[in-house]
RNA sequence: GCGGCCAUAGCUCAGUUGGUUAGAGCACUAGAUUGUGAUUCUAGGGGUCGCGGGUUCGAUCCCCGUUGGCCGCCCCA
């Protein structure tokens, strides 16, 4: 038994565990370069301020944090979100906007493990900044989309919760609510879906007792599930704030809707992030199931890089995280099985042969041909069991009598066919076959 | 931070009402097989039975603690 152990909440990643992963990373860069995004990447350790910033001093139980040689607090990066604002904010008169920036990138933070969360975990994470109207969410919003089907999934598989916390805010104003009181009842209504109606106690508990009016209103905010609804209970409000603002939701929904993502995406106020610093339209993916954490969460969070010291720049994001993705793809079996095979076995007879055949090796290997031979001298019969389990198509076999021949045979492994060829023309004929 | 379940080979698990040297399948390595892949057969390596303590003549087994894992709660940037 070894006696060292990967840390808690942290994983190896031996070949096959490696080989999905790899799967989500390409596709989620292949998806963001589609859009137009750029990649970024930045310190896997940070300023311990930093977020403290952010999120206020609580936040250091749950980072891996620690002083470094030089006293300096630091902090592994729990989430990307300080990073990236800390860093266009350095340089926003200079970047051309919109500024559309993707990174893939490890996050720590010290918690208890759970299913579909540990202590360290990959995030693909998306941002817009410079531009602060509908058409950043239209365009973040569908590039989480495709980062989700670009990997096989479809609109049974998952869909996106979209909200909006300036609607909440002006509808909650309207009501004749405070700022406090506002943000009492956001966090109340986070909590509303898995605690019922008790998750008001959350609210009265700092405020006070809740009429049966506000109640009433806040449950109709709750039931609404689609641009109609909305648009029926902001004509009877006849309120100017929530009338503008659906304007806004007409943008966003009707800009997905020309994108053909429609079945995507619904409308859900319950979704409000726990964030304070989120401004604006808020949405999470989750699997149609609904057995898992969510999939990815995002929102606008337009004041933040200007608290983190930059120019006041607008700015929408999201992330998706790697750990419950692959939970879901797993389940629904969209998860490569190997990663990487090998186009060529080569069979060689001994000592003499595998000489000659190396320089053939070197040569296919130098074009780009993935190459693969045993490096002890086996039994025929063991070295094609070896190709064959390799993945190769294609054998090539270098023996005694192809070589008194000037000859190497090529062996088709799925068809059980060979054919000899001359040794010069030997690449020209694996290029032949392989491309067939 | 709180509760429930669990811990024997790389993996999945058996086992002993407490008793000599702890087992199987899969996987791995080698041989049967010195020029052709399946199946099969044979052999081999690999375990301080998670760790520590207690009870006992004797503990992998019973008790306590601890660490780790799974599930749920809190949290979830």
């Amino acid at each position: 038994m070894a006696s060292f152990k990967s840390l808690p909440g942290f994983r190896d990643f031996y070949p096959e565990d490696l080989a999905p992963r790899t799967h989500l990373f390409r596709q989620w860069r292949r998806s963001a370069h589609a859009y137009g995004f750029q990649e970024y990447d930045a310190p896997v350790l940070e300023s311990l301020d930093l977020y403290k910033a952010k999120s206020g001093d609580e936040i250091e139980n749950q980072l891996f944090s620690f002083t470094d040689k030089g006293g300096r607090e630091v902090a592994l990066r729990p989430e990307m979100t300080p990073t990236v604002c800390r860093m266009v904010g350095a340089k926003a008169n200079a970047l051309k906007r919109p500024i559309k920036w993707f990174s893939i990138a490890d996050f720590f933070r010290y918690e208890r493990m759970q299913k579909g969360r540990g202590r360290c975990f990959a995030q693909f994470n998306g941002d817009i900044f410079g531009e602060a109207g509908p058409e950043a969410e239209i365009e973040l919003i569908s590039l989480l989309i495709q980062c989700l089907r670009g990997l096989g999934l479809a609109a049974d598989d998952f869909y996106v919760r979209l909200s909006d916390r300036n609607l909440w805010f002006y509808y909650l104003e309207a009501l004749g609510l405070g700022e406090e009181q506002v943000r009492g009842m956001l966090g109340a209504i986070d909590k509303f879906e898995r605690l019922g109606e008790a998750a008001f106690e959350i609210y009265t508990k700092a405020h006070g007792e809740m009429p049966e009016t506000l109640k009433t209103a806040v449950l109709r905010m709750l039931a609404i599930k689609s641009l109609s609804d909305l648009e029926r209970l902001v004509t009877e409000l006849d309120n100017e704030q929530l009338t503008n603002r659906l304007a806004d939701w007409r943008q966003v929904l009707g800009g997905l809707d020309a994108m053909g993502l429609s079945d995507f995406v619904s409308v859900d106020l319950g979704v409000v992030r726990g964030l304070a610093y989120y401004t604006g339209f808020v949405f999470e993916a989750f699997d149609r199931k609904g057995d898992l954490r969510a999939l990815a969460g995002g929102g606008r969070y337009d004041d933040l890089v200007k608290k983190l010291g930059g120019p006041a720049l607008p700015a929408v994001g999201f992330a998706i995280g790697d750990m419950t993705m692959e939970l879901l793809l797993k389940e629904r079996g969209l998860l490569p099985e190997v990663a990487s095979k090998p186009d060529v076995y080569v069979v060689v007879g001994g000592g003499a042969e595998r000489l000659a055949a190396f320089g053939d090796i070197a040569a296919l290997r130098e074009v780009g041909y993935r190459v693969d031979y045993p490096m002890k001298d086996l039994g025929f019969g063991k070295q094609f069991k070896n190709a064959t389990e390799s993945g190769a198509r294609l054998a090539l076999i270098y023996g005694e009598d192809e070589l008194a021949k000037g000859v190497v045979k090529l062996r088709d492994l799925s068809q059980r066919e060979e054919v000899e060829v001359p040794r010069d023309q030997v690449a020209a004929a694996v290029r032949d076959f392989l491309s067939a």
